[in-house]
DNA sequence: CTAGCTGCTGTTTTT
DNA sequence: CAGCAGCTAG
């Protein structure tokens, strides 16, 4: 049967979505149909019943791209993708170890932190050891464990050659102790943990890898060592692996992505067959072209070429503003004029390389009234208010989570300071307990005088424990009624002037709730899921099918021996009577699902489709997107390349594939502009074009000049040499006006450009003093920042 | 305990 | 510039 999927696919592509049941790398460019492939792939399996839709597992990097996915599958098959094995790698590993929590270690209840979370936790230890801060700084901590958990390596594997990595392993030890006790995982330990579990858990492991025939991962080139190592335990040495990725655009190795890993797949998983799409269905030539020599400059890549039937198209634009404000001014206009001609402003994309920079393009962007929408910055669970609510219902779902106590125990404010504070968590150390016991045992919760409102600390255990009581039961958004009106959340921010948009967030929170409670898709997930069962039971024998029959159990000590098969995680001790591992009830569970649920996926922070407005973001979440019109902003040395990004090895070439990813997301028109002065850091900064500029074909760009010229000077970059894009543009402009700066006797003024012989072209950041004693400092770029004397060194206008 | 001040430090981001 | 952390004054 040859099956309407197929249709309309081109040779490479029918290959890939048709291949046996093999390992196999897609090398699949920009614009190339991957998504395509990976559904069509995933659909066609189904329907030809090579496997059945639980029997594959489809793993992405982020929530989008896992839906996007669920959605093209339901389009295509009329099936039920429920309980399908579709999601991120967090997302996934989540579901692995709630479904195996004991096996992995954990308590039923246990809570994933985001960022801030586990910052805030470092930080936390790093006081309480008097560890000093300078050294090593929360922020700086927090990601040292991040990347060592990303490798894989639990502290006892990480080698410390130093004093102060010694000291980092240490505490990396301690904070792993520390989230044990407290029921928490951060991010890395998802999926660390769950690997764990497969890797010394062979009944569990043997009966993911029967059931997974059939393993689909999106995006490959953004995966870590760990990432790397989870698939192939999972994978086992006969499932099929299809790993779809593009090494140009590899773009996250600053937070551990590994591009090596596409390399290593082929040996590791013992793939054959690599297929290159390389036919793009996204850009006109030029850009295109522009794209492909661009990263022609990369010397690590594994080597494709991007093609199109489309036509040239239209030339890429250049401009060069004088400065930042200018540039802005210049992206106004162009859209002004893309908007009367009839592209909706969605379709144009306004990208920089750091979110600093979108300020001055949204503040032209308001004067002028055009409707833009910026992406990135605060979402919708890592609001303080929702936080804060958030963190109630954690001391609901588990008290012993010291962090969510922490967070809550005096906000609103009830009379309890930093020195109380200080004192229980004295005391919680020195008897090895949470804060909430240390709580419990000084607030004397039993003995307390009903209706008499406390304040302090036995008033917030009295308010917990009320919680607790009132939540038991009662429906999701029920409880969280309960716990931002009882806590004095809602009083607090009526009473607070600025409140409105607060207590917006907060009955927003309360409809997100009762809509995830709705969606069955998400409730029923687990319960839809035979693999849990039949995973579980495999473990514990004839266990009834409900899962409702597990307090029993649950009530008691993990049975497992954890220091001889889990010397990496600590038997969770226990407390008894604190209820930390007792979600009995469905409504328990669904509180422990909607908790996570919002540290996996902070929410959208991109708004309401459906305005007519404007985007801007950064280059990095333009990735995956495309446009009719993308302006890349701020194209200069030392803001794309970024200057940090400039001393690493590889660096640069990732700064390029950055370049990369930016030009290949315009279908049509591309903008590249670049100012010779920019606002930074409150200081105006004098910089040279990008080198990215001078990489790409003079013959594909056409200069555009300021309408609005106020007579200043122009600059250049260097060009290879040969014609310079402009000779071939525009009449060349005026060579520089005569200095009609106040000191005489210095020719020069900041910010314009020169040229010298050995360092090429540059911009004047400073000058000084005048006749034979002239010195200026310019700002060369790659050959870095130098004064030179005017009495010495031969300087043109450039 | 909070408000207000000073001083410091600034990539990219998902989960 | 501007957001945040940490400190001091009330």
């Amino acid at each position: 049967m040859q099956s309407r999927l197929l249709e309309n696919l081109n040779p490479e592509q029918l290959a890939a979505v048709t291949l046996p049941r093999e390992s196999a790398m897609i090398l699949a460019g920009a614009g190339s149909g991957k998504t395509r492939v990976l559904t069509t792939r995933i659909a066609w399996l189904i329907e030809t019943r090579q496997v059945n839709p639980l029997g594959l597992l489809a793993v992405t990097f982020t929530n989008k791209a896992a839906r996007e996915m669920l959605t093209r599958i339901s389009a295509m098959l009329p099936i039920n993708t429920r309980g399908m094995w579709v999601g991120t790698f967090h997302g996934l590993a989540n579901r692995l170890l709630r479904a195996h929590y004991r096996d992995a270690g954990l308590p039923q209840t246990f809570q994933i932190m985001d960022t801030a979370d586990q910052v805030a936790l470092v930080k936390r230890m790093l006081k309480a050891n008097g560890v000093n801060e300078e050294q090593f700084k929360p922020r700086d901590t927090a990601w040292f464990i991040s990347a060592q958990k990303d490798a894989g390596l639990r502290p006892s594997a990480v080698e410390a050659f130093d004093d102060h990595s010694r000291q980092l392993v240490d505490i990396y030890r301690m904070y792993d102790a520390q989230c044990q006790r407290e029921g928490v995982t951060d991010f890395a330990e998802l999926i660390l943990r769950s690997y764990e579990l497969l890797a010394k858990n062979e009944p569990i492991r043997e009966h993911y890898r029967a059931r997974f025939a059939h393993i689909l991962v999106d995006e490959f080139q953004d995966t870590n060592r760990l990432q790397f190592d989870w698939l192939k335990l999972i994978a086992g040495p006969s499932n099929a692996v299809m790993a779809v990725g593009d090494d140009d655009q590899s773009v996250y190795s600053f937070r551990g992505a590994k591009v090596a890993n596409m390399r290593d797949f082929e040996r590791e998983f013992n793939a054959h067959t690599i297929i290159k799409l390389e036919q793009n269905y996204r850009s006109q030539g030029n850009i295109l072209e522009a794209a492909n020599v661009l990263i022609g400059h990369n010397r690590q890549r594994l080597g494709k070429n991007l093609w199109t039937s489309e036509a040239q198209g239209e030339p890429i634009r250049l401009f060069e503003a004088q400065s930042d404000f200018e540039e802005a001014q210049f992206v106004v206009e162009e859209v002004r004029e893309l908007r009367a001609t009839g592209v909706p402003l969605t379709e144009v994309a306004l990208l920089y390389r750091s979110n600093a920079q979108s300020r001055v393009l949204e503040h032209a962007l308001f004067s002028a009234g055009l409707p833009y929408r910026v992406y990135g910055g605060l979402r919708f669970f890592e609001r303080q208010e929702v936080k804060h609510a958030l963190a109630y219902l954690r001391m609901v779902a588990n008290p012993e989570d010291d962090a969510a106590l922490l967070r809550v125990i005096n906000f609103p404010t009830r009379g309890i300071g930093a020195r109380s504070i200080e004192q229980l968590q004295d005391s919680a150390r020195a008897s090895g307990a949470s804060l909430w016991q240390a709580a419990c045992s000084r607030g004397g919760s039993k003995a307390s005088a009903p209706d008499t409102p406390k304040k302090g600390i036995e008033g917030f255990v009295l308010l917990i424990e009320r919680l607790r009581a009132e939540c038991t039961g009662v429906a999701l958004h029920e409880m969280i009624e309960a716990v931002i009106e009882r806590s004095g959340l809602r009083a607090h921010y009526e009473a607070e002037r600025e409140g409105a948009d607060r207590l917006a967030n907060l009955d927003e929170l309360v409809s997100a709730a009762a809509q995830f409670a709705d969606d069955p898709m998400r409730a029923l997930e687990l319960e839809a899921d035979p693999a849990f069962r039949a995973a579980e039971s495999g473990r514990e024998q004839a266990r009834p099918q409900g899962r409702e029959q597990e307090q029993g159990q649950a009530q008691g000590q993990d049975p497992a021996p954890a220091s001889a098969t889990q010397p990496l995680a600590p038997p969770v001790d226990g407390a008894p009577g604190t209820a930390a591992d007792a979600a009995e009830t469905p409504a328990d569970q669904m509180l422990i699902q909607f908790l996570a649920h919002a540290s996996l996926e902070a929410g959208d922070n991109q708004a309401n489709a459906g305005d007519d407005a404007l985007q801007l973001m950064t280059v990095h979440s333009a990735k995956g997107l495309e446009f009719h019109t993308v302006f890349a902003s701020g194209l200069e040395e030392g803001l794309f390349p970024h200057e940090n990004s400039l001393d690493d090895a590889g660096g640069v070439e990732e700064e390029r594939r950055l370049m990369y990813v930016a030009v290949t997301r315009a279908r049509r028109r591309l903008y590249l502009t670049f100012a010779q002065s920019r606002m930074l850091h409150g200081q105006t900064r004098y910089n040279v074009a990008s080198r990215f500029l001078r990489e790409i074909p003079v013959k594909l760009l056409k200069r555009l000049s300021p309408t609005y010229d106020r007579g200043g000077g122009s600059t250049t970059f260097a060009q290879p040499a040969g014609a310079s894009w402009r000779a071939g543009a525009q009449a060349p402009v005026s060579v520089r006006p005569a200095p009609k700066q106040e000191m005489a006797g210095m020719p020069w003024r900041i910010g314009q450009s020169v040229r010298h012989a050995k360092f090429g072209t540059g911009v004047i950041i400073d000058a000084e003093g005048r006749g034979t004693e002239a010195r200026v400092q310019v700002n060369f770029g790659r050959e870095g920042v130098k004064w030179l004397a005017l009495a010495y060194a031969k300087l043109d206008a450039a």
